[in-house]
DNA sequence: TAATTTATTTATCAAATGTTAAACGAATAG
DNA sequence: CTATTCGTTTAACATTTGATAAATAAATTA
């Protein structure tokens, strides 16, 4: 649990005595390349962080993969959209590359929420976190044209190296077909 | 302060006693159509109530603006990239129709947070709850056709009656002149 | 009301992206 | 190692959207 704790107290020191609580509600989990962590149409009970491997969250519009995001090592994973209304999801967890996963319940960490106005804290703020990303995110995709958005998501991370291109495609809101030709592009 | 609460007890039950504090940190103010509300590139330090009227956030980029969201009767306007983050941000708000506004110091507010945990709890709900509207409109973004979330809007809102469509224009990721397009091309 | 500004539409052409299909390459299973 | 599947690239053409400019329409101000 040390990478979790190390991840916590970015955002928000707690005791001991919390972690212990914390640590009590959760388990780890592996889970190998192209599983499926959490299915279609469920509802989310479950906040994971991330020690290693990669991940992504998808879904399928009108039969067509699309992947909303991708996680990579020391990350949070929720599908907030169900975590957070109580409603099932069409969203699916995949592991792209083998994981090592913390798995918490997150009924069990609600409950905590009232025992320790600091965990609730704490967890206000990744999700706060998790928000303004989203918001950024949400401009780029808003005004910038295809090959910007895969040239910045080059600069941001290696994303591409290790991950497959037709993932990537569509987290960028476009075809495959369309990115190999950017990619062409570039290289000249 | 009526309606505040009663948008606030939609997300949380809260005594007489915090509603008193939290007037203590609130003010009403007037803003006529056209001003701005929040300039660029300042932090954020207040929350807002929009009690009547219509605003905007929006940004410049590359010169042009750009309309990040915008924002009815009875809902909270926070520019919650800097609110959350402590650091300026780029956005700007403008009041579209003549609005009537509660100004909550967030300063204040936070410090609340520490003696109610009710008051970070109902204000955790209410960020979470526009954290699930983002993702809604990054999924909307992210793979339909500007048609397609043109007619998504309308279905939605009565917001194009009542907002200049070089607005509606940036917020749907497009240039003033392809939607007008696309509205003749539905007129048919 | 008339004059002026601002918003919207239309037209034309260019660029970006989508669609489909086929070719090529890499990874995987037997 | 070979066969097979899966991933990526390329090509051709269609569609959508962007850019610019001009024409209307609507709103605002004197």
């Amino acid at each position: 649990m040390k990478e979790l704790f190390a991840y916590f107290s970015q955002f928000q020191k707690i005791s001991k005595e919390v972690e212990n609580e914390i640590e009590a509600i959760s388990s780890m989990i592996h889970v190998a390349k192209n599983n499926i962590l959490q299915p279609f149409n469920h509802t989310c009970k479950t906040i994971y962080f991330l020690k290693q491997g990669i991940v992504r969250i998808y879904y399928l519009k009108d039969g067509i993969d699309i992947t909303e995001g991708f996680y990579f090592e020391n990350s949070m994973i929720a599908r907030v959209e169900s975590l957070f209304t109580g409603k099932p999801t069409k969203k699916a967890i995949q592991v792209l590359q083998d994981a090592e996963i913390i798995s918490i319940n997150a009924k069990k960490l609600f409950n905590l929420y009232d025992k320790y106005p600091l965990v609730e804290r704490l967890f206000r703020k990744i999700f706060e976190a998790g928000y303004v990303e989203t918001i950024h995110r949400m401009e780029s995709i808003q005004f910038h044209s295809a090959e910007q958005r895969y040239k910045d998501l080059l600069l941001k991370t290696d994303i591409v190296k290790r991950i497959p291109l037709k993932f990537i495609a569509s987290y960028l809101g476009i075809t495959q077909v369309s990115l190999s030709r950017i990619r062409a592009g570039i290289n000249e």
